[in-house]
RNA sequence: GCCCCAGUGGCGAAACGGUAGACGCGGCAGACUCAAAAUCUGUUGCCCGCAAGGGCAUGUUGGUUCAAGUCCGACCUGGGGCACCA
């Protein structure tokens, strides 16, 4: 028996699909373009399994749809600037770039072992200065559009890394890279106006039905709109007005006290007067944001002695604090304290012994009293003069107004999104195209001048910025005056990078970013593939790059990805020594009698709960060495089957073997069937065997369930229907009429059903069949809707809603032949106790419910 | 604390409100073999019963319905996101 032969096999069609550049698209308005794409790598140098389940989903999806006569792009690059090679760079004595291409070339290797249906022609790197000089280009236009500016701010100070962060980029207060707590430093930086958008990026992803409802959610969650009013409290023998924000003006009776951030202009002011002030302070500073995770649970103030006076009770005037849990960063930076219905208020009020006064009843009782908690919900106001009785809401309409009127503040919305601070400190990313000029101050660099490229030459050994280091990259003459000036030294955050690569594989060697040709052709992407972890920074990046590209003439719509699949992650239980060292799964084995111990040791391992697969815990599997073990059209059937691709995957040996077994399976079933085949191109008989007549019944419901689970996304129930009919063709050894036929046409199906999943077998089985012209370009089988329903069903017999009996009947019985039908069955008769029916409920062709 | 999502055999999982457990993994029994591997066949939710059949089963608990894994309410457990956001 020949065993299937995968290394050979897989290699052959790699290359025959190469030759005849099958998966090259090009861009062709009269035919339907579908747009396939998967998050790009970072070149790590190893692909992992992440990597083969995301790129197995998209070309599942990139295959089906070439096959239902799309016009495919599906592209692959690499997100390929980033703090590592810089790191590689200082450790190992290696040019980031070197070490960049090397990395590249070898995952490039390992990807084109899949098999993936991907157009490499169109292959970028951002680290290219092809990319990067458009990305360059993207950056002038956007400045020159008002979508880029130069502010100075308390920005994120990634003490590791050295350099800042986005606030996106900052998770429970540690860089998301290194890990390090951040520090808040003041600094001129470059931000992308990313705020300017924020009501149409929140507004628009109710557009976007084919995203997953929890990204829509944290999306809208990061956004955070909040709707309030601003008042501005004057200062009891000062000059200058407290602004606050909030979002209960209707509670501004009920206001005590004022809290300021330490980081409020006014609290820095005051400090340098007043040294227990300035301790204060500086002891909020010094928290940071990291630590007040730790101590948020204690709420801290002092008093400044100042006094706010009341907008609206000329008698009130209220403490100013300034509170450790006010934020410098949202608002204003200063708060209204109102204690009775606000949990924070309340518990800083408690504490410093400050008043409660009620303003809100939940029954509209005058004299409701807010005891040991804080009364949060809607209600009547009360006790605040022309605001009694009305509502929460109609109440906050009114103070807006009121505030208005008297030159006190107004109703407004803010935001908790913030510009994105795309400035980094490093050498290996994009470098930002302007000139600082003593004279003219800041100068684009014009764009006949571009790429600014980054120098070769850069030493690592001095911490901090090897572009700032280096000794005559940054000196040039102003583009504007000619006198001397210095380049920009940051360079952009990698997200820049990322937020716009899907419209640059559109036309990916072109002198513009992206021509409006192919860029108008083929965007937006219609599907997109990728974790859940990119659900904010990456996909809201990208959201905002679309609008302005479209706003400085380099596209047509808003919203980049039609369709986003978010895939589940890949786990593995983890294992440890008995010295408490982690273990590869190969390095353990398992006994007959279930315990595991360390192959080298011989002694007892501890199993982990199976987590998701990292480097650090050592419960990873080598994409390669399963490649190597047993092809690439198992580890893809493996990533397809059993679970769903939205959850995470369990890895395991014993359903790479399942997968491996049933394409070993199909290939004898296909190449040495027990009963022969019909020839090649036979035309169908005109009667049928009822053997075989069932079973092309059930080819033809398999092509219509495959078709529908591939293009809900619901894999792993399309393999178990393929695998169902396998088994259905497999016990089809009649004899009888046309039997021969159903078994190729059965077969034929069946290997264009497997297609996308499988398809380097699915091609090799498709030869066998005897077919010369290759199996990529064979279009997607139709199910005939004749076929689809059977003559007679059965039916199941309930008596008071429990399973009795079945019936067998012919379809669209009428409803008193299925009756009698049920009430025939001794087994119903035998449960109905001689009662008579009350009621029959028939559900036509699928159950009969006898009520007694 | 708030907001999502998920709980179904030994395991991964299926199931337009209509025969719960498709498909697979694992187990058990058998065939082939000198033997093993590979392959093939049968069997496999739990309990009672020789059998026919019956009872119990989708995290817990109420409800809606002729009928609930599925819809509604409360709760428990696990996972994820946000979190002093005024």
């Amino acid at each position: 028996m020949a065993r299937y032969n995968f290394r050979e096999t897989e290699t052959t069609w790699q290359k025959r699909w190469e030759d005849a550049r099958v998966f090259e698209a090009q861009v062709d308005p009269a035919r339907p373009k579908y747009y396939v794409l998967e998050m790009f790598p970072y070149p790590s140098g190893r692909i992992h399994m992440g990597h083969v389940r995301n790129y197995t989903l998209g070309d599942v999806v990139a295959r089906h749809r070439r096959a239902l006569g799309f016009n495919v792009l599906h592209p692959m690059g690499w997100d390929a600037f980033g703090l590592p090679a810089e790191n590689a760079a200082r450790d190992q004595k290696i040019h980031p770039a070197k070490w960049t291409y090397d990395n590249i070339a070898n995952m490039r290797g390992e990807l084109k072992r899949m098999g993936l249906s991907i157009d490499w022609s169109k292959e970028l790197a951002t680290c290219h200065p092809g990319y990067y000089a458009a990305q360059q280009k993207l950056f002038l236009d956007f400045f020159e559009a008002g979508l880029v500016h130069r502010k100075e701010a308390f920005v994120n100070w990634d003490p590791v890394d050295q350099t800042v962060l986005a606030n996106e980029q900052v998770i429970d207060g540690k860089g998301w890279r290194s890990g390090a707590p951040v520090e808040k430093k003041k600094l001129s930086q470059w931000f992308f106006k990313i705020t300017e958008y924020a009501e149409d990026l929140l507004a628009a992803l109710g557009t976007l039905d084919r995203w997953p409802e929890k990204v829509r959610l944290m999306q809208d969650n990061w956004i955070g709109k909040s709707s309030g009013a601003y008042v501005r409290f004057a200062l009891a023998g000062r000059a200058d007005r407290v602004e606050v924000f909030t979002t209960r003006p209707d509670t501004l009776f009920g206001a005590s006290f004022l809290a300021l951030s330490a980081d409020h202009p006014l609290s820095a002011e005051l400090a340098k007067s007043n040294p227990a002030l300035a301790d204060f302070v500086a002891e909020c500073q010094r928290a940071g944001t990291s630590a007040a995770v730790i101590e948020q649970l204690e709420k801290k103030g002092f008093d400044t002695g100042l006094k706010a006076k009341h907008p609206f009770l000329a008698d009130v005037e209220l403490p100013v604090w300034i509170a450790n849990f006010v934020l410098v960063d949202y608002g204003t930076g200063a708060i209204f304290g109102c204690p009775a219905h606000d949990q924070r208020d309340f518990d800083f009020a408690t504490k410093y012994g400050l008043a409660i006064r009620t303003v809100v009843s939940p029954d509209g009782d005058k004299a409701f009293k807010v005891g040991a908690e804080p009364y949060v919900g809607p209600g009547t106001i009360v006790n605040s003069g022309f605001l009694d009785g009305l509502d929460v809401e109609e109440a906050k309409k009114r103070v807006g107004e009121k505030l208005k009127a008297d030159g006190n503040g107004e109703s407004t919305t803010i935001w908790r999104l913030r510009d994105w601070l795309i400035s980094r400190q490093r050498y290996w990313g994009c470098p930002i195209p302007v000139v600082h000029c003593d004279s003219c101050g800041v100068v684009p660099v014009p764009a006949s001048e571009l790429p600014v490229k980054l120098p070769d030459d850069v030493s690592f050994e001095k911490p901090g910025n090897p572009l700032d280091h280096h000794p005559t990259w940054k000196h040039v003459g102003c583009p504007k005056c000619g006198k001397p000036a210095r380049r920009e030294t940051d360079t952009c955050d990698t997200f820049v990078d990322s937020s716009w690569y899907f419209a640059r594989f559109c036309s990916p060697r072109a002198a513009e970013p992206v021509t409006r040709t192919a860029g108008d052709y083929w965007l937006p992407v219609d599907q997109y593939v990728g974790g859940v972890e990119h659900a904010i920074l990456h996909l809201l990046y990208s959201r905002f790059f679309m609008r302005a590209m479209t706003r400085t003439g380099h596209g047509k719509i808003d919203e980049p990805f039609a369709g986003l699949f978010t895939q589940g992650m890949v786990c593995h239980e983890s294992y440890k020594s008995a010295e408490g060292k982690w273990l590869y799964p190969e390095e353990i084995e398992r006994k007959a009698d279930g315990s595991v111990v360390e192959t080298a040791t011989g002694r007892p391992v501890t199993v982990g709960r199976r987590e998701v697969m990292s480097k650090s815990k050592k419960n990873v599997v080598a994409p390669a060495r399963i490649i190597d073990e047993y092809g690439a059209d198992t580890a893809r059937l493996f990533m397809l089957s059993d679970s769903p691709p939205e959850r995470d995957l369990e890895w395991s040996e014993a359903g790479v073997d399942g997968a491996y077994r049933f394409i070993q399976r199909l290939w004898r079933d296909v190449t040495e069937p027990d009963v022969p085949f019909a020839a090649k191109g036979a035309s169908r008989p005109a009667t049928l065997d009822p053997k075989a007549d069932a079973a092309l019944r059930a080819v033809h419901k398999t092509i219509a369930g495959v078709s529908e689970n591939l293009e809900n996304f619901r894999f792993n129930v399309a393999v178990a229907q393929i695998r169902t009919l396998a088994n259905t063709l497999g016990e089809l050894d009649a004899k009888g009429a046309g039997a021969d036929w159903v078994r190729r046409f059965g077969y034929e199906t069946l290997v264009k059903l497997v297609g996308p999943m499988v398809p380097h077998v699915a091609e090799a089985m498709w030869a066998e069949l005897g077919h010369a012209a290759m199996l990529c370009h064979e279009p997607w089988p139709k199910a005939d809707p004749a076929l689809l329903v059977d003559e007679s069903v059965t039916l199941a017999v309930q008596v008071n809603g429990k399973l009795r009996g079945t019936i067998t009947i012919a379809r669209d019985a009428a409803e008193q032949a299925a009756k009698d039908a049920a009430l025939g069955v001794p087994n119903v008769q035998t449960a109905m106790a001689g009662k008579p029916p009350r009621k029959i409920v028939v559900v036509p062709n699928k159950i009969v419910n006898i009520v007694v």
